[in-house]
DNA sequence: CAATTGTGTAATCGGTGATTACATTCACGA
DNA sequence: TCGTGAATGTAATCACCGATTACACAATTG
């Protein structure tokens, strides 16, 4: 018998068509009550699970922190959902779709993330503000390496399926565009061509986050405090180097 | 009944034990003599495949290219080399296995393709040289992205897994270090960091690389002059600022 | 030629994404 | 209040994949 809970142990087969036992098995339910959208009341043991397609994004998140985005399966979403494998399906009709949503989510704290960092900086000077974008983007990034993968490889959900990302990633890449753009008016930079300014700083962040993530680091994940010097030295080196010379 | 060659259709389901007929389809076979390390003459038609370790590796970079890391399948190598499914197992305890001598290979061609780039330089000036380094670096990836992801994502094969892979790699990380020595030597660079300047360069080319990879640039793929041009002006912007300002 | 070793085949298992028919429940309107 | 239809979850199934085993066949070697 093809059972997808728990219980491994062989059952006599139900007869095709006989009516279930009433009784059901149900498994979390998330049980610090989910309240959706609507502010609905769930109560513990329906049916209809209330609230399935927010509990299934979490649990994808959770699955991404604890073994990659690529240990993100819908079958195991759906499994600590406490519901069938099919479920998902009526709330995201691919793999894709699910990763969508989750990168959606990602995202939106990524850029929180990144916005609060710069909020916090008093300072009006763009390249402070630019090294504090810098700053906070590979923190997250490097606290968060299975999300910032969902977000960032392109590999997980087409690019041009979700406008969210898309539009919310714009965001970020105009904000250094701004402040690059502000620092070249004060006459703080070098350079003229803010263009290549503008993709060598997103490169150099996106490497860093990356050989974070692929294990070219293979020292840290203890030496929390050695990764973050790194990061503020590397953001350093890039500022100074295209900055003007006092 | 399982079978794993291109036919689909019904067949009959021969009798356990039957000794079978001495017919056999085989595939492609490379036909182009497939030289083994052994310099063994391959009769076309046998049961041994000849040198199916080496097919196996042809047709995994092959199927890296066509889809990218991840469509490479244990499955559809062993189709292409016309073989049943288990075989690969004997050369190949599991896929990381395959992976990783698929990487051993990638990371070979990388190398040497790094290594000709060098040599062409004329110049003895550390900068000069390092500069060809990351150009080489640059074009190689963004001309083989599949294969540079096998080498680097560290998610196909265990980075511990070939040395042949890490000491390689070890080598090129080495060759940058050396030429920035040799420029801090000459009194070339601004800052004494090495260890930062050498992290940020690999950040900034692997980004750079990364980026191109996970779709970053969805304009390029036809402006291959384009991006060459990116490549060069990000790695003149990393070397001028870190250079001493004449 | 016979035995041993290497190599490919057949068959099978468990896991996964996808998809369908069906069951149950909920929400809304008569 | 009650029925009906839309939502939503279940059950069952398919195809694909990686892994593993027993077995068949070939190549090598003595």
């Amino acid at each position: 018998m093809l059972c997808w809970g728990m219980s491994r142990s062989a059952k006599p087969p139900p007869s095709r068509s006989a009516p279930k036992s009433p009784v059901r098995k149900r498994a979390l339910q998330s049980s610090a009550a989910p309240r959706g959208a609507k502010g609905r009341t769930p109560s513990p043991k329906t049916y209809h699970h209330g609230d399935l397609r927010r509990v299934l994004i979490a649990a994808a998140l959770e699955l991404a922190e604890e073994g990659g985005a690529d240990a993100v399966s819908v079958r195991e979403a759906a499994r600590r959902a406490g519901v069938s494998p099919g479920a998902p399906f009526r709330h995201f009709p691919s793999r894709n779709d699910l990763m969508s949503a989750v990168a959606e989510e990602a995202q939106r704290r990524f850029r929180s993330a990144i916005a609060a960092a710069i909020a916090e900086t008093s300072s009006e000077d763009p390249l402070v503000r630019f090294r504090a974008f810098g700053l906070a983007y590979l923190r997250w990034a490097m606290k968060n390496p299975a999300h910032f993968e969902v977000i960032s490889s392109g590999k997980y959900f087409a690019h041009d399926q979700s406008a969210v990302v898309r539009e919310d990633n714009a965001e970020l890449i105009d904000m250094t565009g701004q402040l690059l753009g502000d620092a070249q008016d004060r006459g703080q930079l070098r350079s003229a061509d803010l263009r290549i300014m503008k993709i060598a700083g997103r490169a150099l962040v996106y490497g860093f986050a990356r050989m974070n993530i692929d294990g070219h680091f293979p020292r840290w994940g203890v030496a929390d405090a050695e990764a973050d010097q790194m990061a503020e030295a590397i953001i350093t080196l890039f500022v100074d180097g295209i900055a003007k010379p006092v």
